[in-house]
DNA sequence: TTGTAAGCGTTATCAA
DNA sequence: TTGATAACGCTTACAA
C-alpha cells in the first residue's frame, strides 16, 4: 500500500514552495502563469490529492454535515436524508452519516461522535426523549432536530403535524362505522409516537368507542409481533407508521383475515411502497424529502449566522386507499 | 456559537500538561492516580470532547470507511449498508456514507472526497463500468467493490451470481408455458444488468422466444416509465430488480391489466417489500445485509494487513410468489 | 512519572 | 509575486 502523496512532495516536483502549491490549488492568491502550469503539471503527475483532514484542521470547518438517524433501511428516514444530501451537496457540503439502530443509549455516543469530527451542523432524528448532551452540542454548532420537539433554546426543530394527521385518519375512520379499534404505536416516548396516541385517544375519547393499545418500534417485525399480542381482533387496526402497518397485515393475511372487509389497517407517513402493498395502504402523508431539505436550509442559515425560523411545521394529508373500509 | 475546547485547556485547568491529559484520556501510558484524577474532573467540568480530526491527523488514521452508493432510498442498497455498518461499528469503525444518485459521473468525483478524507477503506457500489481511478485509490488504501466485477488487481469484490439467480428464473418461467418476454433492464453496462440480461438472453435463445428489451435504472420511476415504451404485452415481464418490477406492475394495474392471469412479472433482489405488494412478487432472491457485512469484513482484513480473498460470490435464489403464473 | 517539543498536512501571516 | 514559518489540536519520542 503505497502513502499518500502530500503537498510537499508537489511542491518540491515543481520547484516551489508549499504555500505557492496551495495557492494554485485553492486559487487563493495571484500566482505566475509559469508558475502555476508547473504546480499543476506537478499535481497531475503525482496524482495529489488535497488532504482534506488537514484542510479541515487548519480552517477550521470541514464541509460535513452529520445526521443521525434510527434506521436507513426503513425507507421514510433514508427520505429525509436524500432531502437534505440532495440540497447540501449542491452547497458543497458532504454528509456524515450514523445510524442509531433505534437504541436511545448509542444515540448519545453517536452525536458525541459526530460532534469530535469538526462536523459543521447537525440533523438528527431522535427516538425517545431527546438526550440532555443535545443543549452542550447546540451551544457548540447548530442542530436541527427532525420529527421530534421539545422547546429547548438554541435548537431548531423539523417535524410534521402529526396530531392533526391522527385526527383527520380518526375521523375518518370513525365517520366509516368503525366501533372497535386498535392502535399499534411506535416507541412508547417519541414525540410523533405520543402525537399520533394523543390524537388516537382523543378521537376514542369522544366517541366512547372500544379499544386496545400495543407499544412497539417502527419496524415491519414489530408490526407483526403487536398484531400477535391483541386480544380480539377490531374493526380497525391503526398503526403508528406504514412499516407496523405492513407487519401488521402480512400477519393478518396469515390468519387468513380479509383486509379490509373484515378489518382496516392504517398507517402513517405514506412512503413509496404504501401504494404497492396488498391492499394498498390507506395512510397519512408526510413529505419526508421535504423535511429533510427544510433541515439542510435551516442548518446552512445557522452555519453561516443567519436568522431562522426555529419550528418548521410541516402539513400531513390523508391518503384513502383500500386497506380501509371506508 | 461558543468555540470547542481544546486538550491545552483542560491541561491548564488541572495544572498539567498537554501529553498528561491525552495520555490519561487514552489510558495510554501510566499516570499517578492524583493527576489523572485531576485531568479527569476538569475534562467532566470542561465537557471536554477530543478533536478527532486532528487525532486522525496526526496518528494516520480515522477509524472511518467510506461507502458509495447509488440511492440511500433503495432498500436493497441500504440493506448493504445496514450490513457493513452492523459489523464495522462493533470493531469500532463509523461509515462515511456518500450517494452518487445514479450519476457516473458524481461516482468518480464521490470517490475522491472520500479519498481525500483519510479514509481507512472503501466499500463502493459502482454503477457502471468501473472508473480508472479505483485503480489508482487501490494503491493507496483498501477498497471493495460491491455489486460489480471487473478483476483488477488489488481491488476485491462482492457480488451475487447474478446469472444463475437469472437462468432459474427463466427455466421457470418457460416450464411454466410462457412464450413471449420482455426484459425491462437496470442500466445498460452495469455489471448486474449485465450478467442477468445475458441469463436472459441465452435462455430466449435456447427456446426461440419472443422477446423485447428496454434499459432504464433501478428504480420505481424507471420501470414504470418502461412499461409504457412497451410494444406490446407479453406473457412475461421480467424486470432487472423489484423497484421496476413495481413500477411496471403499477402501471399495468393503472391499465387494467391483471397480474398474474394476463401477464406475470418479476423482480430481482427479494427486498423487504417484495413480500407485501399486489400481488406479492416472484423474484430472486440475493442477500444484502451478508453482502453488505461481507464487504466489512474483506475491508477490515485488507486494513490490518491479512491476506483475504479477491472474491466473495453468494448464492441466489428463486423466490416463487403470486405475480408470476406458474 | 511527567513535561517539552516535534510533527501529522494544510493554510495564513509576514517578510522579502 | 513568492517563500519561510507558525499554527490548527492532537500524540509520542525523548528528556528530565
Amino acid at each position: 500500500m503505497k502513502s499518500k502523496i502530500s503537498i510537499r512532495e508537489v511542491a518540491e516536483k515543481a520547484g516551489v514552495s508549499t504555500a505557492t502549491v496551495s495557492r494554485v490549488l485553492n486559487k487563493s492568491l495571484y500566482v505566475s502563469p509559469e508558475l502555476e502550469e508547473k504546480v499543476n503539471r506537478a499535481s497531475q503527475e503525482l496524482g495529489y490529492v488535497p488532504n482534506r483532514l488537514a484542510r479541515s484542521l487548519r480552517i477550521g470547518s470541514s464541509g460535513m454535515i452529520g445526521f443521525l438517524i434510527p434506521d436507513i433501511v426503513n425507507p421514510f428516514f433514508s427520505q429525509i436524508v436524500k432531502g437534505a444530501e440532495d440540497y447540501l451537496r449542491v452547497k458543497g457540503y458532504f454528509i456524515f452519516l450514523v445510524s442509531s439502530s433505534g437504541d436511545p443509549l448509542k444515540e448519545e455516543e453517536l452525536l458525541k461522535a459526530l460532534y469530535s469530527r469538526n462536523i459543521e451542523g447537525i440533523g438528527a432524528i431522535l427516538l425517545g426523549e431527546l438526550p440532555e448532551s443535545i443543549k452542550a452540542i447546540s451551544s457548540h454548532l447548530p442542530i436541527v432536530i427532525i420529527d421530534n420537539y421539545q422547546d429547548w433554546e438554541g435548537v431548531s426543530y423539523v417535524f410534521s403535524d402529526n396530531y392533526d394527521g391522527m385526527r383527520k385518519m380518526m375521523d375518518y375512520l370513525i365517520r366509516a362505522g368503525n366501533k372497535s379499534f386498535a392502535f399499534l404505536s411506535g416507541p412508547v416516548n417519541t414525540f410523533s409516537s405520543r402525537e399520533r396516541l394523543r390524537a388516537f385517544e382523543d378521537a376514542i375519547s369522544e366517541e366512547n368507542s372500544d379499544c386496545e393499545i400495543h407499544f412497539g418500534d417502527y419496524t415491519f417485525e414489530s408490526g407483526r409481533e403487536m398484531l400477535r399480542r391483541l386480544k380480539r381482533i377490531p374493526n380497525a387496526i391503526v398503526c403508528g407508521n406504514d412499516m407496523i402497518a405492513f407487519g401488521a397485515m402480512m400477519e393478518l393475511a396469515e390468519m387468513k383475515y380479509d383486509v379490509p372487509k373484515t378489518v382496516s389497517v392504517t398507517g402513517f407517513d405514506d412512503i413509496l411502497f404504501s401504494r404497492m402493498t396488498n391492499p394498498r395502504l390507506t395512510t397519512v402523508r408526510q413529505d419526508g424529502y421535504a423535511m429533510g431539505k427544510a433541515a439542510g436550509e435551516m442548518l446552512l442559515r445557522k452555519i453561516s449566522g443567519q436568522k431562522t425560523n426555529s419550528k418548521v411545521l410541516l402539513k400531513t394529508s390523508l391518503q384513502i386507499r383500500e386497506s380501509s373500509n371506508g
